[in-house]
Formats: structure tokens, C-alpha cells, sequence
DNA sequence: AATCCACAGGAAGCCCGGGAAC
DNA sequence: GTTCCCGGGCTTCCTGTGGATT
């Protein structure tokens, strides 16, 4: 029997054709799913009118070939920083188009390219020069954007988005430094950054000389308030949604969820469109609360198995001995009983284990995506390390480790080597 | 006030794989 | 081929430290 025989029998035809037919049509819910996208850029963004303003301004030049001041956006996730940027480059870019004028635009997100290298190897990229994705010189990377620059003659607009990878990562600010003086050794083309940050400490790092070039002009975004992301969320709704499909009192709480995690308009779109996928499957009329409450829990647990499933060996085996290690006992989990077990399993599963330093780096690193809760406490006398907690489902890391051949007998494991309790 | 624990976390440097230039 | 560069993951060595205990 071959395979799509086999499908056949499993799924009945008529149930399949309905779920296209329904997609097709573009179901009972949604008109068009697309339009809850975060990364969709609409035509109106509602309470950002201030922003696009100051950076509208602060660019304008450029259609003009004049030098424009570099500026430095900052607000935490979700607040618009990155859709403002697009939303006025396009237009800029349209107006320079009407009107015949040279002006090059790009968007790098400097956590994603990842390294010094790779983002100055973005920008030349965008203004057609080809580089090779690694082997050059940081210095000659430069020197070859410089040269695309010069021959092409034009404004070069370029958002560095998340621009505080870069920093903190490399260490060192030095391209963000070159890339801010490149003009002065040139004649024609011009470069001007936009530099967008997710952390609002994030100008203490930098080489002032850095500072006083990035920061000529600041942009400020607040977290959106509960009726402000309510309007950003009807606004999109009304074309996303079938009419009289949304439940008001549904779109309100996906606003004021969104608004309890620093006013995030990124989340808020995320809850309502799931809500609406989840409602969409239900085949239900309408999406109501309880939808959007599921679909809270939904995203949360999406998140949590992305981040796993992607996790290295090793982080892997220290989370199943943190596991270990709280399934026997409640209380005060410290790096050296988990490092303790760790090295256990790794004995146990024929892997060599890393110092007790990578380790620590490791749980650290846990603890920023929420995987753990790692939170350094001083027990006096006896000493000084970091407590630890898991910080998701046990149930999500048994699960989405169950499918490793390699950790999967870690689970099961029983190590040894449990912490003892003492008196803390 | 001094001591001391059990680490935290910074700094430097090693090693490896990947690739370009010569 | 050799030589150079880059970045990532890691180790080694180190200094720093909050607060119970002495």
C-alpha cells in the first residue's frame, strides 16, 4: 500500500477539502490573518504620530543629499521603535523615488546578523557590493563599504536595530565608531544611522566619542498604555477580522494582558491572532475571552518549546539535573549541587562535562530566556552562589526532551549524587 | 572587627572550523 | 600550498563579595 493510500483512508476527503475551502474563503473568523503579523507595517500607526514626526524631520535632508544627524531610538520591546523606522524609511524612500533622488536604505538587526562582521558585510551588501560571508578583515569590510559609498554617491540611511548585541557581545564599540565617522573621510555618498536599543541602560556602555556621534538626536518610545494598544489592536482588527467575529470584551483583554508585560504591542497582536486561530479551529462564531485566555497559555508554551528544542547538548543535560535535583528536593537549589549531578549525568551518558565556570555561564544564560530563575543570595559563612529554580513546566522539558534519543535516558535516570540537605 | 565560605564573574588565552588573499 | 583573519566555545586563573560566624 502506498502512502497517500494511506492518507486517504486516515483523513476523509471531505474533511480536507473543508479546512482549504474554509481557508479559501477566509473562514468564519478572519478576513485577513496577515495583517496581525508583527513584522506587517500598516498605513496609519496610531499614538506614534509624535515619533514619525521627529524622525521624519531629523531625515528629511537626505532627499536633499544633505548630511542628516544620526539618531539613537530607545524603548523597550514591542513599543514600536522598529515599525517607526520602516514606516518613515518606505515613505522617504517612495518620495525619493517620485522626485528622482538617490537615497539608499537599509535594516539590519544586529542580534540576528550577530557580529561585527556580518553586519558591516549587511550594509555592504545593500548598496551591491558583494563580500564573502566571512574571511575579510573587519578594516577591509569598511574599507569596501566606503568605496560602494563613494561610487555610488548617494545618502545611505541604515537602522541598526538592537543595536546593544553588538556592543555587548564584541566588547567593543570600535565599528560602531568607525561606521559614525565614516563621512568624514568622504566626498559624495554619506552614511546615517538610526540606532535602535531594547535596553535603556544601554548608552552607559558606550565610548562617548560613540555617544556624541549616535545620540545628536534621541527618540523616546513609552510602553503603550492599555487603551492605547486597545486602538492599535480595533484599528488592525477591523480589517483582520470577519466583521462582528471579535467579541470587544476580547480585544480589551488582549490590550490589558499586553499592557501588564511593559505594554507590549508585539504580544498583544501575538494573543489576538492566536485567539483568533484557536476560535478558527473551534470552528466558533466569535472569539471571546476565554479564547484569548487560551491563547495566552498557547504563546507562553510555544515559546518555552522553541527555546528548548533549540537548546545545546549541554544546556540540555543541566536542565534535566536541575530537574533532577528539584523533584528531590524543594528548597535552595545552588550551582555546586547542580554541577554536582550534572557531572553525574554526563558520566553517566559518556559525555565529557564542562568546568564548573562554563556551567554557571550556561545557567545564566538560562536564566535570561526564563528557562530558570538563577538569582545570586549569600548564605554568609557559607558562602556566596546563586539559587535555582526551574523556571517553566517540568512537563514541557520531559516532553520536548523525550524526542532526543541522546538525553532521553537522563530523564529516567536516577542520579547519586542528589543534593544532601543542610541546614541553610 | 576580622574571618571565611562558595561561589560569581572578569580577563586572557587556547583551539577549532571556516574562509580569503597571496 | 601558506598565512592571515574571524568568531564561537571553552578553560584557566584570578579577584571580588555578602553576610553568618568567630
Amino acid at each position: 500500500m502506498n502512502i497517500t493510500q494511506k492518507c486517504s483512508h486516515s483523513l476523509s476527503q471531505q474533511g480536507l477539502d473543508l479546512i482549504f475551502e474554509q481557508v479559501l474563503s477566509g473562514g468564519q473568523i478572519f478576513k485577513d490573518r496577515n495583517l496581525l503579523r508583527h513584522d506587517y507595517v500598516p498605513t496609519s500607526l496610531p499614538h506614534r504620530e509624535e515619533q514619525i514626526r521627529r524622525l521624519g524631520s531629523v531625515l528629511a535632508p537626505a532627499l536633499s543629499k544633505e548630511r542628516v544627524s544620526n539618531i539613537f531610538a530607545y524603548g523597550k520591546t514591542g513599543t514600536g521603535k522598529t515599525i517607526v523606522a520602516r514606516f518613515v524609511l518606505d515613505r522617504l524612500q517612495k518620495k525619493a523615488r517620485d522626485y528622482g533622488r538617490a537615497v539608499d536604505t537599509s535594516y539590519v538587526n544586529c542580534r540576528l546578523s550577530g557580529t561585527n562582521y556580518r553586519v558591516i558585510a549587511d550594509l555592504c551588501r545593500a548598496l551591491g557590493q558583494e563580500v564573502p560571508f566571512t574571511g575579510l578583515a573587519v578594516g577591509e569590510l569598511l574599507d569596501r563599504l566606503r568605496d560602494a559609498l563613494k561610487s555610488r554617491g548617494s545618502a545611505f540611511l541604515v537602522v541598526l536595530d538592537e543595536i546593544d548585541a553588538l556592543v555587548k557581545r564584541s566588547e567593543d564599540d570600535s565599528v560602531l565608531y568607525e561606521l559614525t565617522r565614516i563621512n568624514e573621510s568622504l566626498e559624495g555618498g554619506w552614511i546615517g544611522v538610526i540606532g535602535i536599543s531594547n535596553d535603556l541602560h544601554f548608552k552607559d556602555f558606550l565610548d562617548p566619542r560613540v555617544l556624541s556621534s549616535l545620540g545628536e538626536e534621541e527618540l523616546v518610545f513609552k510602553p503603550y498604555s492599555s487603551d492605547e494598544l486597545y486602538d492599535i489592536l480595533s484599528d488592525r482588527a477591523e480589517a483582520a477580522f470577519q466583521p462582528g467575529a471579535l467579541e470587544d470584551g476580547a480585544l480589551r483583554l488582549c490590550a490589558a494582558m499586553a499592557a501588564g508585560e511593559h505594554g507590549d504591542a508585539r504580544r498583544a497582536l501575538d494573543l489576538l491572532r492566536v485567539a483568533g486561530e484557536i476560535g478558527e479551529r473551534g470552528r466558533e462564531k466569535g472569539i471571546l475571552e476565554s479564547h484569548v485566555r487560551l491563547a495566552q497559555q498557547k504563546v507562553e508554551h510555544d515559546r518555552v518549546t522553541e527555546v528548548l528544542s533549540s537548546l545545546p547538548l549541554h544546556s540540555r543535560i543541566l536542565l534535566i539535573a536541575v530537574l533532577h535535583s528539584e523533584n528531590a528536593r524543594k528548597e535552595s537549589l545552588v550551582t555546586g549541587d547542580v554541577y554536582e549531578v550534572y557531572r553525574e549525568l554526563c558520566a553517566a551518558a559518556a559525555v565529557e562535562s564542562l568546568t564548573q565556570r562554563r556551567v554557571s555561564g550556561l545557567l545564566n544564560e538560562l536564566d535570561l530566556m526564563g528557562i530558570v530563575n538563577a538569582r545570586v543570595v549569600s548564605f554568609g559563612r557559607y558562602g556566596r552562589t546563586k539559587k535555582i529554580r526551574l523556571g517553566v513546566e517540568p512537563r514541557a522539558v520531559t516532553s520536548t526532551f523525550g524526542s532526543d534519543g541522546l538525553v532521553r535516558g537522563l530523564l529516567e535516570y536516577a542520579p547519586k549524587s542528589l543534593p544532601k540537605q543542610h541546614a541553610r
